[in-house]
DNA sequence: GAGTGGTCTAGACCACCCT
DNA sequence: GGGTGGTCTAGACCACTCG
């Protein structure tokens, strides 16, 4: 474990212990420095780190505060890992609809970056939390990257098994978002009605070595699902 | 300007300058710290910038490579600086609907963290992309922040004023999105029909030193509108 | 095993905030 | 002016990739 990763998660735990609210002042660079015996840049990643993730937020010459406001229960846009983890407090479960191995269209192919001879895997999940639909998922995973996937493991996060079974680390992705009407079928599934509003997202997956692996198209029930994305200055 | 900034501008811009595209290779590290005559840490942080700004990936013991993907006429969900900078390539006007200078609502009391004394401006501002409505904005601003604003200001970019004369200085924001069925009230404003689908986000804008100056609510024309938003393993 | 990126240190100096 | 965070350096050592 690296360090300021390490030191990062500390003074994060401590935050959530001592329920700090936004605005509180964290103890000051020097003392971190000492508590920790680490050097000064340690600290600053650590910090980084905390900063990027909506944490705190740092003020140069005056200290360090808690940044602390998220409204639970939002999918949050800039997270890359699938929701499981992200929805802490909320059940997710999935349904399997369609679990096939297939030659990848013209589109997959582009956005997978791969040839007619890779086949790919199709896999069309119903999502649910607390037990109320939250979205229908289409994915396609690149079978030279993903050389298995079933319905149990479809069942459950399918990204923990790319993880944990596979070894694969996710590196980054690209989400592009458009509001849409329901088309007939989409309805159905969703339990709404035809030209009801909904959120459609395009993602593309990549490892860390930069190569695509996955690309997924949701449609969310738009009167159960809410999203947030947090900012910061862009110089950190 | 700060060296790490200074190189990973001009870092971006040789991308750009050379239309390099995803995956290409870049100078290895060592070649960067000869030729911009700095140390290892400082290439380490124009290289971090460019990482989270989406423009770059870095795989240890292997290289620095191009990451370019996005597709134009995106609002990006994760820049905080308002879409004048972000949409570059579109031209971006606003119709202001409402000026006014008023006591605040507990709503937006709460959210500015403010009193009823402190006054707020409310501005409510049709906004168009290439002269087609993209959205219909309503934002607070804690006047004891912003002091003073016009119809003029409020034609043009706000936030750039905000920048420029005020000299304010934006830290980061929170922004959360429902989508939703329009009301009457808006479906005109947007030239829409009743209950047509619309995107709906709230935004809160901080100062740098962590005091909320505007808080906004918006609605997007489902047609005329996509969004984006880049993500990265964490530990960046 | 050579090459490449990542982490970490110790310390100098700079920039900003507050009183 | 004292305190606090931010930048930058030089260099040691670690971790990963690839041929």
């Amino acid at each position: 474990m690296l360090k300021y990763v390490e030191i990062a998660e500390k003074i994060e735990q401590y935050i959530i212990d001592k329920d700090l609210k936004q605005g509180t002042k964290l103890p000051k660079f020097n003392d971190l420095i000492k508590q920790y015996g680490v050097s000064k840049s340690t600290i600053v990643n650590a910090l980084n780190i905390l900063e990027k993730s909506g944490i705190i937020y740092q003020i140069q010459g005056s200290g360090i505060f808690v940044r602390r406001n998220q409204r639970i229960g939002y999918v949050n846009l800039i997270e890359n890992q699938g929701f499981t983890t992200d929805l802490d407090e909320f059940v997710i479960t999935s349904k399997v609809l369609l679990l096939e191995k297939i030659i990848p269209s013209e589109e997959v192919r582009s956005n997978l970056e791969c040839s007619k001879d890779e086949l790919v895997y199709h896999v069309k999940r119903l999502r649910y939390i607390n037990e109320q639909i939250l979205c229908v998922e289409e994915s396609y995973y690149n079978s030279t990257i993903v050389p298995y996937l079933n319905e149990e493991i479809a069942k459950e996060s399918i990204f923990n098994y790319l993880k944990a079974a596979l070894r694969l680390s996710v590196g980054f992705s690209d989400k592009y978002l458009h509001v849409i009407k329901l088309s007939e079928q989409d309805s159905q599934i969703l339990e709404l009605k035809k030209e009801d509003p909904a959120l459609l997202t395009e993602e593309l997956f990549y490892l860390s070595s930069g190569t695509p692996f996955d690309f997924s198209r949701t449609i969310y029930h738009y009167e159960h699902s809410q999203f947030f994305a947090q900012s910061n200055s862009l110089n950190i």
